[in-house]
DNA sequence: AACTATTGATAAAT
DNA sequence: TATTTATCAATAGTT
């Protein structure tokens, strides 16, 4: 279904794998779905990409119930075909091809973060110095990419921050004029740098010099002063 | 599909729905072993019919692994405390432990070649780059050296060659003056060139016009002319 | 992600 | 069930 046939076979490009599977995956998901409420049966559906993820189906009945009822079911088929000797030996091949695949992956891996390189060819040591080179461009790549991204949001959040501080300085100018023409309540402040760092030292010096407990910030004003995607900025 | 839309609802009809169930039965599991090798996923399927029969797919790895991974993605870890299964357990428990390593390798892999990169923060993208840059380095180095070692040894063997056809060279004036002082005996070659293609077509020329099948060089001399490492070098 | 030309799946009929 | 046929659905390639 599509501009031409298709051949069944591992799709090499890694775009186009990718994208026939989230095609393809929604497609399975949905079929499944409908024969089970089409034809009233009882699905599981367990589908991991390339990369891992998992993604999974299960009519409405759980998939453990599923799960569970297929274990029952091949748990008397097995007891005919398979002997428990047998099913032991295919564990026991099983693992020792997870163990050499894990050798296979460590000793590729070693490879490239520089190690054991003598046991390599000068032909291969030119195709891993090529395979290097073309990975740390990605790599920079997305680095840049990434900090462009910071960059800009950092820019975005310091623009709101000096807004914020403008008019939290106006504020205070206002009151303070409030409180000049009304007889002094030992409060004053002259300062309207529009920055963080004074506009948090306006709010815990309000108190003036009577004492270090009444320098300490209340709760409620700083929920106000440093909204939340701030402090997440902050903690980062 | 079909002739008419299709409601999404039970067909009540019991021969249609086995009908249905049969045909879209196929066409899952034709779809889930497309998904499987096209996009190289693990696929498992498991479908119980109204009645209760049991239909299943797994794509090559083998429904039990794909179950067992499955399990492991969803419950981190479960308690394996069943007494009766408890050797069981434990291979099981090596087995994901196992699987999980190959997945984690994968990953680092992955990134390591390049790729899915957009899971990876800045400070991991960072020490990534840094990672192969090193690497890199020892890459280059190990080459260099290989390189160097290659040149010398080639060197080394220039210069034996060169020896080597000197003394054919003079060889082969000795022995002509020799036979210029006895009855000529169809014999000659004024040739003196110290170089390994010369030396090969005096081998060659030395029974001069008689006939092509006198030509062809004699199995002895080469394997004089060309000791072992040459050949070895030369089929490189 | 959205579009569209094609192939593929399948409902109904046989 | 299998086959056929008329339609609708899925999707490969493209933008």
């Amino acid at each position: 279904m599509g501009r031409g046939r298709v051949t069944l076979k591992r799709i090499e490009n890694k775009i186009n794998r990718q994208v026939t599977f989230s095609k393809r995956r929604s497609g399975l998901l949905k079929k499944a779905h409908e024969i089970s409420v089409l034809c009233d049966a009882d699905v599981g559906l367990i589908i991991f990409s390339t990369k891992g993820k998992l993604c999974e189906f299960a009519s409405d009945a759980s998939m453990e119930s599923i799960l569970e009822r297929y274990e029952r079911h091949s748990y008397e088929e097995r007891n005919n075909t398979t002997t428990d000797e047998e099913s032991i030996g295919k564990w026991t091949l099983e693992h020792a091809k997870l163990k050499s695949r894990i050798e296979l992956l460590q000793k590729t891996q070693s490879h490239v973060m520089g190690e054991d390189l003598d046991s390599l060819s000068l032909k291969e040591l030119q195709n891993l110095e090529h395979q290097m080179d073309t990975s740390i461009k990605h790599i920079r790549l997305r680095k840049n990419q990434l900090m462009t991204e910071t960059i800009s949001m950092l820019q975005k959040k310091e623009k709101a921050l000096q807004n914020q501080n403008n008019t939290l300085s106006k504020k205070i100018i206002e009151v303070e004029k409030e409180q000049s023409q009304q007889p002094p309540v030992e409060q004053q402040n002259n300062d309207n740098m529009p920055s963080l760092h004074f506009s948090t030292f306006i709010t815990t010096c309000e108190g003036r010099i009577d004492g270090p407990e009444k320098a300490i910030p209340r709760k409620g004003q700083p929920s106000i002063v440093l909204p939340p995607w701030m402090l997440q900025h902050i903690n980062q």
